[in-house]
DNA sequence: GATAAAAATGTAAACGATTACATTTTTACA
DNA sequence: TGTAAAAATGTAATCGTTTACATTTTTATC
């Protein structure tokens, strides 16, 4: 049903139906009441392709994201999501398994689909082609969890986080304290956590054990165990991540240790799993749905002013650290 | 830049412009060269808008589900994401955190949103009153995970594969089992593994013991600490999906009960964490992304075709029981 | 090379809303 | 009651495609 039906049955002009559903007070009450009734009369709905393409905008928002198989980002767009009605947009999500190809296939995809702006989890804004595309589109966006001087960007300071937390375990007397990542080629987060690790060793004047970097988390298992029978083996594992440290988790206990009395394990995320766990997880809690919310409103904000946003309009958000059962002072004889 | 320009561009007309995109082979290779490469000059996007509007198709699908909180449903949707893809649509999810009301809205939003077709997971398909909009719409649609016969479903016998269970634990020697579930009310996979219970316990013939129904999950652990301390206790609990049942792995561990030794657990779904817990999490595992798959697949063919997808068109895909180290037989003394 | 058929291209009318501008109606006040 | 200003409503152009139909160009055949 369109709005000519409308019109037609409630005896006005089609400029009169639009004005009730766009501007409800500049028409008569008695108009209004009048259109109002026809519409739900014939279940009217505006035809949003043909609002879009009158009015150049969509009101959907495109979201790029590397996958929703970890909580993290299923939280983050549930922020987004909810945002998003809030502010009268809907979303439009594509996921890329951390594959560039995909980041840009999805950037080509969601522009050519007339989004009006960009949420992207990329996997690193510095080399990223997906993002120049972007840039040279001139379509409004905005990085969440990235962190980038030349991009608006949502984030967390990972790097500190990793570096107050080994302090932290430093501080507990350990002395052996091994991180556990992804690819680091595969995140700019994980390479701020690293670097946030490294300089929390540096800090504490620890030695530096060598990075255990899992090619993909079902591999994690096994690159523990090896890890963990070997000698002196370490005190403490600062994981990358809460689905690595979940893991870790396990693969102690495959090793026959038992945390946190044999070992420490920390992650970082704060996925609501790891309460559930046991023991459960000590990890660096970033507020996901807050950093989609906040992403959605910059954007909308942006989108009223008709601007897009600058890499001054970045916003950290804060984490802390959430004590958990996985985490102990070290164990006296190593 | 719009179809004009790139028409005038290349110079030729607006319609063989737009045949270069949709029928390449309805124009001369010559001509097609130019046109593409003025098109990429200017890089030039349909607009999506204007050709949903004049094709009255948008090539987006919508979709429904609860939440993206429970990996359950953020695997189906990665599974429909992937394959929406692979056909050539766009999705756009709305969740409804288990909320009636927001089922009727998410409908509504979608269907002013023009999308083509609808996939949802919906609380109760008998009492959905967003379910009746939709049906009245007259947009073609298809529900995962819900089982009804009057609508085009792609779901598992939860209530068979409950009962299997249920005899496979009496099998091993449990005689008090109990199951624990969400609300009933609010969904209607949870009262047909909860029917699939009674039928095993009486096919069992065993003692049904009260339904443990946990309001929100956070409730579970002290409501699961009661009953664990009350005696006799059940030996064997069958959670009704896996979420609770790593809640309840951790309420055991909280009443110093080992699992399974002391108790058996069991959960439904089958997501990926429940094998990285300690115990690993003996589980239904549903096709998750399969579910996703299909249900995208049976829409897209349907569109493809001009037809609505009818009750008889259902899909019924298989579970399968996964072991995992928390389910063992029946401690000798209760 | 003329002719008919086939292929390639062009012209212009939709699709369904919004909105600048024009017109009509109502209100306020002398 | 007459008149100017304000409020309400209407008319018609526009957004950028697709596509039925008309026209032109090419190809094949004699």
């Amino acid at each position: 049903m369109s709005i000519q039906d409308v019109a037609q049955k409630a005896r006005v002009s089609v400029a009169t139906v639009s004005r009730v559903f766009n501007f409800p007070d500049k028409v008569k009450p008695e108009t209004r009441a009048r259109v109002e009734r026809a519409a739900s009369q014939v279940s009217y709905l505006p035809n949003a392709s043909a609002r879009s393409l009158r009015t150049q905008r969509s009101r959907v928002l495109g979201v790029v994201l590397p996958t929703l198989l970890n909580p993290v980002f299923a939280e983050c767009l549930e922020g987004i999501a909810q945002a998003a009605t809030a502010g009268g947009y809907a979303i439009m999500p594509i996921t890329t398994q951390y594959q560039l190809d995909r980041e840009e296939r999805a950037v080509n995809l969601l522009l050519a689909g007339s989004v009006d702006a960009l949420i992207l989890v990329v996997s690193n804004p510095s080399n990223s082609s997906a993002l120049k595309k972007l840039v040279a589109a001139e379509v409004p966006y905005v990085l969440a969890y990235n962190q980038h001087t030349a991009h608006p960007c949502v984030y967390v300071d990972s790097q500190l986080a990793v570096k107050e937390l080994v302090l932290k375990l430093a501080g507990v007397g350990h002395r052996r304290i091994a991180m556990v990542s992804g690819q680091l080629a595969a995140s700019d987060r994980s390479q701020q956590r690293y670097r946030g690790f490294v300089k929390g060793i540096k800090a504490a004047k620890l030695k530096q054990l060598p990075l255990i970097e899992v090619p993909f988390i079902e591999a994690a298992t096994e690159l523990l165990r090896q890890l963990l029978s070997s000698k002196p083996r370490p005190t403490a594992l600062v994981c990358s991540n809460d689905l690595l440290a979940i893991r870790s988790l396990r693969a102690a206990h495959l090793s026959g240790l038992q945390v946190p009395t044999d070992l420490t394990i920390t992650g970082f995320d704060g996925i609501a799993l790891g309460l559930d766990t046991t023991p459960t997880l000590s990890t660096i809690t970033q507020p996901n749905h807050d950093i989609g919310r906040s992403s959605v409103e910059l954007l909308v904000q942006a989108l009223a002013a008709g601007t897009k946003l600058q890499a001054d309009n970045s916003v950290k958000l804060d984490y802390f650290f959430r004590d958990g059962e996985s985490c102990a002072h070290a164990p006296h004889a190593t």
